[in-house]
DNA sequence: CCCTCGGACTTTAGCGTTAACGTTTCGCAC
DNA sequence: GTGCGAAACGTTAACGCTAAAGTCCGAGGG
């Protein structure tokens, strides 16, 4: 701890007691004009500030926004946290974020952590949130708003997005594209928004008239090397035209697949993907995905966590923004199937194993 | 702030002073078995938590290590932060994150805020510095350790990697390859590390006897948008067979760049990155790449500073830790440039302005 | 029987702030 | 000159915790 400047040593150096100086830098009346500058003046030039440790003390209270995330480690959090940080930035108010790394048991940990008066809030990203930890928050009385919870019926204020209505839009794209032998990569299975954008997708094929073929589902992590992986194995075989991905890292990994299996994205194969991250826009072509408003659910978590500290009762529990359809370049019209196997066929040697590292396109 | 439970509660439930419960919470002698159980017993059942603010004021410190970052927003900062978390963990000491975003006033306040007795120390990442920081750092005696910053020769504690021969081994890996016109994107040219690259860049050159042209030479900001519009020109104008960037983000860039071209990379088009992003394996093909050890620069930052923080002194204030070349899918031999010129003229109708969205193969 | 010693606790005080209340001073009306 | 009120400032206490310095008591030695 670097050697501080405390008030009582401002208070001597202006000549006058401590309690003037706290008045004068809080803004306070009960200073003349002369003694407020000489205050302001000393100050300045001890450089001192005041103890966040001893206000926060006094008060009851930090000022500070704990935000907890799971998952820090992709651009999606990220950019949650971002919208958080500008709400409270205009706020006035400062944020922590105390990451917590795949792990529900961490989760707690960093929840007991955090209210031990350090927070005044605590937002939380993607959190597992199981029943004991809820009942933690619950017992502690810490105000806490949640973003995608892994469960969305989860009792505590909570921010989601309509995934129903984004997968259905998003595969009703595909379907009027012409794919009707469309594979779908689920993400992982213990999340409701992960079966939520599956009803979406069976209810979209179903309202076509398009029978839902077992065959073609398979769940995976959240991942690019799963969704690569997961991919390969769909394509190669049960041959679909276009894949819907439960996230966009998993619809990266099945844009890399297709072309390690040679096939051209969009012209031979179709791929949607799902969150819009900045990557989506940011790789070649561009990824057709479902827009989750990202930015604007950290601003809307952040926005009602600081009603519920401001003592109003929330009149919403359960937020849900919706989705959007974002059209870029990975989908377009299915390719004629057989032209495309007579190519595959063609060249059948060198492209199925080693295809990861090696250009899948040549002169 | 939540109802809070305090020490003089537990105290009392218990019936023994605080002081006892503080003893005994803190593993301190005196207390007789039958008592410290019985307060053990009493905090549990309270659900009692050391307030945090009042055991920082009294203790002078906190625990706590702030970690400011004006690159949250990239992979880049994450993995230091990362390795930062790792190594702090190993510690039992806690982190937090301010985020600084893009701004280098934000920096300053940042750290007046940080050092108002809310963290012992301070680590910051790819930090600005500017010298009115520096001097509050100094002036407010906060220890602090850097990583990457921009000017590497600040009068701070930092950790460093070696841009230079990273540089010099990647280009030389291009020279070997057979690539002579070599076109250089350059990053930000207020970074040390930028100029700093583009030497080990121009000797590697100048070594294997090939001229610099600095028409082949452009800079950029770090990200994908900047590196794709570069070299696009760079490649229009200039036809180089292959691109060093100084920067992963400027690679892919590049890489889709030369793609939207109608260039094949690595068949016809070879690039170098410097990073080793997550996304530079995460792609395909994968990028050739200098890897910067970012989870270590973060653990050896942390561990520097929780060093300082044990009153040791530091022997290195310059920790230079070695990058490394990734040989993986984007560098290959140039190919024919004539042939590829007359299969560009060939088609030139259609490629060149809207290629962004559109498949660059064809069937 | 007194003294000492050490274990088991309690009391005091203070970390830096600031709310609440107290005191001084001074101008002004009567 | 007396009284009064407001402005300008000081004092006290408390937030929750814990280091340091007591207090109390019973066992053991002389």
């Amino acid at each position: 701890m670097p050697d501080r400047v405390t008030i009582a040593q401002v208070a001597e150096e202006a000549g006058v007691s401590a309690m003037t100086v706290s008045n004068v830098l809080n803004g306070k009346p009960g200073a003349s004009d002369e003694t407020r500058r000489r205050v302001l003046d000393v100050a300045q030039r001890l450089g001192y500030q005041p103890n966040i440790s001893a206000r926060n003390l006094k008060a009851g209270r930090s000022g500070l926004i704990g935000v907890l995330t799971l998952d820090l480690t992709t651009q999606y959090g990220l950019e949650i946290v971002r919208g958080i940080a500008d709400e409270l930035a205009a706020a006035e108010r400062e944020l922590l974020i105390n990451a917590t790394y795949q792990d529900g048991v961490r989760e707690m940990e960093r929840i007991e952590f955090l209210s031990r008066g350090l927070v005044d809030g605590v937002l939380m990203v993607a959190p597992v949130l199981d029943e004991e930890t809820v009942e933690l928050l619950r017992r502690k009385n810490i105000p806490c708003v949640v973003i995608d919870p892994r469960r969305q019926d989860v009792a505590l204020p909570r921010v989601i997005v309509d995934n129903y209505e984004g997968m259905r839009r998003g595969v009703q794209h595909l379907l009027s594209l012409g794919h009707t032998r469309i594979g779908y990569i689920r993400g992982e299975s213990d999340m409701d928004s992960s079966s939520i954008r599956f009803r979406g997708f069976c209810d979209a094929l179903t309202l076509a008239g398009v029978e839902v073929d077992p065959r073609l589902v398979v769940d995976c992590d959240f991942t690019y090397a799963h969704g690569f992986q997961a991919a390969s194995a769909l394509i190669g075989e049960h041959r679909p035209t276009a894949i819907a991905a439960g996230a966009d890292l998993i619809a990266f990994g099945a844009v890399d697949a297709a072309r390690a299996l040679g096939l051209s994205v969009p012209d031979e194969f179709s791929v949607l993907g799902f969150d819009d991250l900045p990557q989506a826009s940011q790789s070649f072509p561009g990824l057709t995905t479902v827009r989750q408003p990202l930015h604007d659910m950290g601003q809307t978590a952040a926005r009602a966590l600081l009603s519920i500290l401001d003592g109003q009762r929330l009149l919403l529990d359960r937020m849900q923004l919706p989705t959007e359809l974002i059209v870029r370049g990975t989908t377009a019209a299915p390719a004629d199937v057989d032209a495309i196997l007579d190519r595959l066929l063609a060249s059948s040697r060198g492209t199925s194993d080693d295809a990861v590292g090696a250009s899948g396109q040549d002169a």
